[in-house]
DNA sequence: ACTGCATATGTGTATATACACTCTTTAAGT
DNA sequence: ACTTAAAGAGTGTATATACACATATGCAGT
């Protein structure tokens, strides 16, 4: 098909020997293998694909059972922007990971009576039903990982985390 | 504009007494505050903030920085499923990153000659140009992450990723 | 009531991410 | 050589993610 023309070399490709700046810069890239932001990201995909395949027999991935979640243990509804805050994500992002859940019925959105601004956040039957019946497929994964990863470096590991997340929050 | 149309409610807004079942999941969706996936994407969205703010400068965000930097640091040109291997990354995920990287001039992908169906990946001139102005500015994010959550942890947190990013790779 | 600022939210746009599926090329077996 | 399976890569589609910007509402001071 070759869409995305490759560059076609000849018999045999070849590699021009690096220049000097190509070698230090090499060295040095060597080290951004240590990047603490790549680490997090890789294992945050990796581990993600577990969680999503897990739920996937309920329509959900991990980021939805998040905030389904989420909105169910809070007794009272809370705003959108509470909810992102405490779910680490941007504002605008949980406005467009809602639309999905509203279209499917499990959210519904509604505008404060003392305030026409915020809106609060609340399941409807259909997501208390749907949150339920997903609840043990969590429980298997959360059990699996944390058994494969060791149960007893949790704590600590999530201790780490919550660090790190209010650490760079703080730094910018 | 209210093109969402939330639901438009009375004076105030009712929320119904929570069923039986809604009181029994939202006490076991508490429990999913401690979802391992939920805190490891958590961290990677709000430390991935902070890189991509300091990398702005270069034309760079977090992910193409790793992916430059990995590119750089092997000395033979990998093909494109080890470097999504590495990378922690799906295939066709790099597939698209790499996309931009080539249209943006950083990268080239060059045809196996042993192989007309392996892709090897390489850094333009321009490439280890960019990478090397950015590296310094990744020192920087780097070193203020360190000394936010505290530098003799890390190698820990490290640990701890690897092995978790590891385990759900086995799990399945 | 009016003005101006702060707050809560939504949109446009660009990038990241992965699964299901398809195409191409290689290798293995006959 | 022919057939077929396996390996490498690309595309269609759906979702996640955040920044810059726009809009709507509330509130305080006048």
């Amino acid at each position: 098909m070759q869409n995305s023309k490759p560059l076609k070399l000849g018999k045999q490709v070849k590699f021009s020997k690096p220049s000097k700046l190509a070698e230090e810069t090499a060295n040095a890239a060597r080290e951004a293998g240590n990047c603490i932001c790549f680490k997090v990201r890789k294992t945050a995909r990796l581990i993600s694909q577990s969680y999503d395949r897990a739920l996937k027999p309920h329509g959900l991935n991990t980021n939805q059972f998040s905030i389904l979640a989420l909105i169910g243990a809070t007794p009272e509804p809370q705003s959108l922007t509470d909810t992102a805050r405490v779910l680490g994500m941007d504002r605008t992002t949980l406005t467009r990971n809602l639309r999905l859940l509203d279209k499917a019925g499990l959210t519904k959105t509604l505008v404060d009576a003392q305030d026409a601004r915020t809106r609060r956040l609340a399941l409807t039957d259909k997501g208390w039903a749907v949150l339920a019946a997903a609840l043990p497929s969590w429980r298997g994964v959360q059990g699996q990982t944390l058994a494969a990863m060791g149960p007893e470096s949790w704590p600590d590991l999530r201790q780490q985390l919550d660090h790190l997340g209010r650490a760079t929050t703080m730094t910018g």
